[in-house]
DNA sequence: AAAACTTAGTTTATTGGATAGACAAACTAA
DNA sequence: TTAGTTTGTCTATCCAATAAACTAAGTTTT
């Protein structure tokens, strides 16, 4: 049986967490404040906040205005006890934000990412790193992890099981950063941290069950169950970008036919394109279609409809409140909106519609970096906890 | 706030369960077993048995084999402390079970349905439910609750917001219920129930991440995510039917086009069979295909086929450890069972057939009715475990 | 058969959080 | 001044879990 048994240092943890996430959320308040919030007594807040200030987490910022009694001594968490790096590791670019544990950036650094080969890539990861971490002011908790999300597939333990546009198989990407840091690395998948990025510091924030779809090369999506993140039976779940919807359709690298993201991704977007004759990238689509090209205005809604079929499928499935639009192709934004919306709304069922909110990212190109030093500071909490 | 703050209640409350736990899975054993199963003190969980004993829901069975000291006493549950009635309630038909606290069946019925106006049904199910419950034994909690199982949408207050096959809308089968028998009654989608009765009693036992594909007149699915149901934003999530597979396949009453259930359901084999001249029902194409009748065995391929184009999505988008195929489309398993194999291997993700099986549910017709006794069963614990 | 060992389960004293209620401090209002 | 309010601490008490001692009831060894 590997239940926890309760005892009575599981409650005094569980309570901890509570007055902590009350002045997470609510800061600046009082301990009277907390008392009354958490129907914690008084002298429980009492004794707990001053544990959580001996340990650094927590502090006195002065007192506050009276109600009609004695003046309340006010607490805030302290954002800077400890640090947090998160990377987002691009087929060719690397992005990296060094945060406070509240997820404020206090530096931010990309660069472009030109060999793909592991080696490579890790002597310019591991500097780039160094970087970061040589921006962190002096902290209680010093750079307490970090968070890093790839295009691909991750397991549990970290290892990149494939990444096809970086042409990677099985590489122990946490076990190698952890050896050079010495401080705890989490890796997931691109989408998945995305999604967390947009459900913890974007648009996504407070939002129960969400589905963050990741439209760049090809698709990826990011699942948010219960505000938790759903990984399958092996650790790697919403694999959408291969949800076919055409079963007949063209075939896939992958072995299925008629995946979604040979119609919806920004690749099917620049194939189309050439097609036509428009040989640049999406900066030249997004430069034509804002000068009027209507041609380009039509491969965009042609892309928009696209994602709306299988955005209508994920709204069926799961029932969410928010479908969630990111990556690159979120910068097209006003060219998809309304395709995306006259598909979902004409194919998806309609009770299913009633809850659910189309948005795009609100962190554009930086969700996935900001969800990947979140991942890094909820794995701090977590072992707070537990300690 | 809303969190459950900690204190010495929620601690023995905790431990309570888990003792029962204990003695669900493992019994008969004794006090000893207990400790050592699950960490706690002797002391304590002699206390926590006693407490269970006094409650009626714990038994000493007598005295257990010894292992080289003093004889143990052996504890079990009290299967009968308790009835639980599960209902499956069919377009045309009505199966009902009585079951004690573990599930065991102690009385079980069925009836066609005729009319299926919610006052008809309403005037047939009330005696039909009743009847059960007269045939329960005297028990220290008498019946503890009703599940039912529907052919539709069904809110979190137990409303039938829309079952298409049977004409119903809004219709508040919980209340009604609720108001005549004066019980907790849990309504839920059969196919929701369905995933619940093979999870429990069924094939899918233990397993933590499982599809439930119920394939009748047309396709639902139950979703089992972390060992729990899964329900979207607004409490019915994995409309699966309405996945589509066909972008512009054929239009769905739906509003969607080209849904899974148009090509894969009984009534798309029944369809396709009447094209070919078969009239009858799929009690006379599987006698067919038991005949040797190759046109009907190409039929059932051809549904095989397309039953994995839709398992395949499913694979690749929840990455379950399994997925299972129930309902009436379940008899036909073994015409249906190479295609469908042949077909998912072929499109899913190679990553994620390494963990996923293809099962069929265990309990055939019978899994909705005993997924809906469990729902009343788990819901009368829930209960314990607060009070 | 006696002695030595094992195992089961209870009793007892202790520990450590949470709590209610008393209290002191510090304020407002009139 | 006086009365009332609010904040935060202090104190005594409660209660669940626990370790350790203990009783009970067996088996194994000599």
């Amino acid at each position: 049986m590997k239940t926890t048994t309760g005892d009575q240092a599981l409650i005094k943890r569980m309570n901890t967490a509570i007055v902590l996430e009350a002045i997470l959320r609510e800061a600046p308040l009082s301990r009277a404040n907390i008392s009354e919030l958490t129907g914690l007594n008084k002298a429980t807040v009492s004794s707990l906040v001053q544990d959580l200030i001996d340990n650094q987490l927590v502090r006195e910022t002065g007192i506050g205005a009276s109600s009609g009694g004695r003046k309340p001594v006010m607490l805030e968490f302290v954002a800077t006890a400890g640090y947090a790096v998160g990377i987002d590791l691009g087929v060719n670019y690397l992005r990296g934000v060094l945060t406070d544990l509240l997820g404020t950036v206090v530096a931010e650094r990309t660069l472009p990412l030109i060999g793909v080969q592991p080696e490579e890539v890790f002597g310019i990861l591991r500097p780039f790193i160094q970087g970061l971490i040589d921006a962190a002011p002096g902290s209680a908790f010093g750079i307490v992890g970090i968070g890093v999300g790839v295009p691909g597939l991750v397991d549990r333990q970290g290892t990149v099981l494939y990444a096809p546009n970086m042409d990677w198989r099985d590489v122990p990407l946490r076990d190698a950063l952890n050896r050079t840091f010495g401080i705890p690395v989490m890796i997931d998948n691109e989408a998945n941290v995305g999604a967390i990025g947009e459900m913890k510091y974007g648009i996504g924030r407070g939002v129960s069950n969400l589905v963050y779809v990741s439209v760049g090369i090809g698709i990826g999506t990011g699942l948010i169950l219960h505000k938790e993140l759903y990984k399958g039976a092996s650790g790697f779940s919403g694999e959408m970008g291969h949800l076919s919807i055409e079963a007949n359709g063209k075939p896939c690298r992958c072995g299925n036919q008629g995946c979604w993201e040979l119609y919806a991704s920004e690749q099917a977007l620049l194939e189309r394109a050439a097609e036509a004759g428009y040989t640049g990238g999406l900066d030249e689509l997004l430069a034509a279609a804002e000068a009027g090209d209507e041609a380009v205005r039509g491969m965009f809604a042609e892309i928009g409809r696209a994602l709306g079929v299988g955005i209508s499928n994920i709204v069926n499935v799961f029932n969410p409140n928010a479908v969630l639009i990111g990556n690159r192709m979120s910068r097209a934004r006003v060219w998809l909106e309304d395709a995306v919306r006259e598909t979902v709304e004409r194919r998806a069922l309609n009770f299913h519609l009633r809850n659910v909110h189309l948005l795009y990212a609100e962190l554009g190109e930086r969700s996935a970096v900001m969800g990947a030093a979140e991942t890094a500071i909820a794995a701090f909490f977590v072992r707070l906890r537990s300690a």
